[in-house]
DNA sequence: AATGAATGAGAGTTCATTCAT
DNA sequence: GATGAATGAACTCTCATTCAT
């Protein structure tokens, strides 16, 4: 989508404690920025003076604004297909209605952790278009379910990578539509049920009986 | 998400035929740009260059940017919305099955149909925030879904509010990463079919049967 | 003040009632705008829109923006002179006294009279710059005064020229202050009676006795 | 006048020596555009480049324009308000013709004393409008003449607030004149000389004697 | 290493003026 | 004559980035 791409590394690993802590200080900045002015109103010299160190400082550890915000994006999604890799893991030669669980719960945790950071976190992406974390993140989760998926003992999954990248952009949808504020009470309320449903629905008629025949959805 | 809120309405309706010309060149040119350049570089200067008209003609029709970019994605939200309100007219007291596979051709039909556009909005509903004519189309699909639901005769559901809206944003997560181009072939090739399966599964596993006793989920 | 000089004289006279009334539409409509929003948003569409005309129309009129408002200004300016000249008339051969009275609630009533005008106006000549109607006004004003005093009976005045201009700047303050809304209940309930003191006083110590010597102010 | 209220209030002052440069070049620059081409054309670009500094360095210290020329009136009013001050209170206890001279004597030669200042800053006070440090300057000074008044031994004022409210107007109009450059070479010899006169007369007239019954004016 | 003043390209927006209808 | 859509130069203001201190 964006037609420059830049070289979006941080510029220096922070190898000190010192500089891990302005590092830090100019995440947890940038992530106030974003939620309270907004991504075009988040720019370098109020990141900088509300993590109370320097514009030039900020550019000691980044080489660019966008290399920043993707860094910042980057480590959020780590962490959320981290979480989600792990319950993958955890999962593995479960149940269908277990492994679905696991996931959605997992998944959701993981958002809900960092609620804000989520939120604000969806315009960066868009902003910063292509050339994302975001498609790395994707990647990783649906290679981590399709994994489960392979380990599943009573299942036997036909192409379980177009399973597994469907299963995962279904549930990712109705948390999406949750964190961007569109969601009733009820919904939220009831949400982490209804995925483990919608999920365990789907995996389960995606199925096919592991000594059994072949079936085609 | 964006701190400010600005009049994104328009400023006033082509009466001539002229005027006519100019807005809908603006639409085109607007929708190029996003495509070509990406929401940051999406500048009016561009956008009146590319539709061959002055910045000054651009603001004679709409109060400033956002307005432009608003009325764009609500046409085109205008669009999906509709598609889907018809199709869930069309398919009322249907089976589930036939209700799921209407929702579900719409909107992916209407997605496809204008397919850069539908990509290129995603970044421009996410640059405008919170006040965005994303809302008020999520609503009215929710709305429409949940209308169908209750006109249907073989099964009741308990809250179908709240499931339509999980199975509307459970449908547009497969179809977001799909115009995001995170998808693979099969997964574009068999996603109409899995998206069937995924909301008929979705919405069986809701119903109370219609003479039975209560069931929640 | 101002670098450039443009035409400033009208383009055509109204010489049919339809034209007048225009005209005067467009005077009344550009002192409201004056007022409701301040010079540099008075704009000739805006005028014209007030004024139910289009802008095509009002360059039927005046060649340009300054045009228009130094028209309306001059307008404005020789109903001021216009009065003070005709009371200078009136009071050839008066007293001191009776002069000071004369000038004093002409002026002032002059101004009164179109209050909301008279502020606008100010700005106005601030921002037309040199080449202002102001002071074709103030040469007038002072010429008046200057020919009454010189046919004052019982006083002569030495540098009667002078005397006139320092006098009508005088008066012309005190007035300002008022319209510039910087004046107390008090001093504007006390404005006519005070100036009138002032004048007459200036003036009286101006005089040199009809039939004696020599007193220089 | 003004509809549009906005933050006239500098963005942070120069602590570097660098700064204070550069804001003192801004300063000169301003009143030189202001001079030379007028309010209208006296623009932020223009500014900055008789500076010799950015645009953006005007931005590091003024929010906006109208915060930079509201500034440079500010302390120019500053200044002639702390002139005509200074002399009130040197001559309190002084006579009225005493006081009369010392109070335009300072006022004269403070506008004197910056003329093309005093000059270009009517027509930034007329841009500006009601919000304007121009009522601060003639609430201070008025204050100022009040209490010198109130001090005066052999007289007593009734009313001496707005007695010295329209004695300040009342000089400040001949001065005005002098300024627009609508005076002549006799009118600017004598301005001094005059405005006393006419200070004293009308501090005397409306003087009731120390020991004696009321008199009002 | 850190600072923050300076930069200047570029964005959004306005408005006097023209001219085809 | 009247209209009002179109024009585009000019203006205000922002912000990523640099570099002397």
């Amino acid at each position: 989508m964006n037609a420059v791409v830049s070289n979006l590394r941080p510029r220096k690993s922070p190898v000190q404690a010192r500089s891990a802590a302005t590092v830090d200080a100019m995440r947890i900045a940038a992530i106030q920025v974003l939620t309270q002015e907004g991504v075009s109103r988040c720019t370098t010299t109020r990141i900088a003076e509300r993590a109370g160190v320097s514009v030039g400082s900020l550019y000691q550890y980044y080489p660019n604004r966008d290399a920043l915000l993707a860094a910042i994006l980057e480590t959020h999604l780590d962490g959320v297909a981290g979480a989600v890799d792990r319950a993958c893991r955890a999962h593995r030669g479960k149940s269908v209605a277990d492994m679905a669980t696991g996931v959605v719960v997992a998944f959701l945790a993981a958002k809900r952790r960092n609620l804000q950071e989520s939120q604000a976190l969806y315009a960066v992406a868009a902003e910063l278009g292509g050339a994302t974390p975001v498609a790395r993140m994707h990647n990783r989760i649906v290679a981590a379910i399709t994994d489960m998926l392979a380990h599943s003992p009573d299942a036997d999954f036909d192409d379980p990578a177009m399973t597994s990248a469907i299963a995962f952009s279904a549930v990712a949808g109705p948390i999406r539509t949750l964190l961007e504020g569109y969601a009733s009470a009820e919904f939220e309320a009831r949400l982490e049920e209804q995925l483990i449903l919608l999920l365990t629905g789907y995996l389960g008629a995606r199925r096919r009986p592991a000594g059994g025949g072949k079936r085609t959805s």
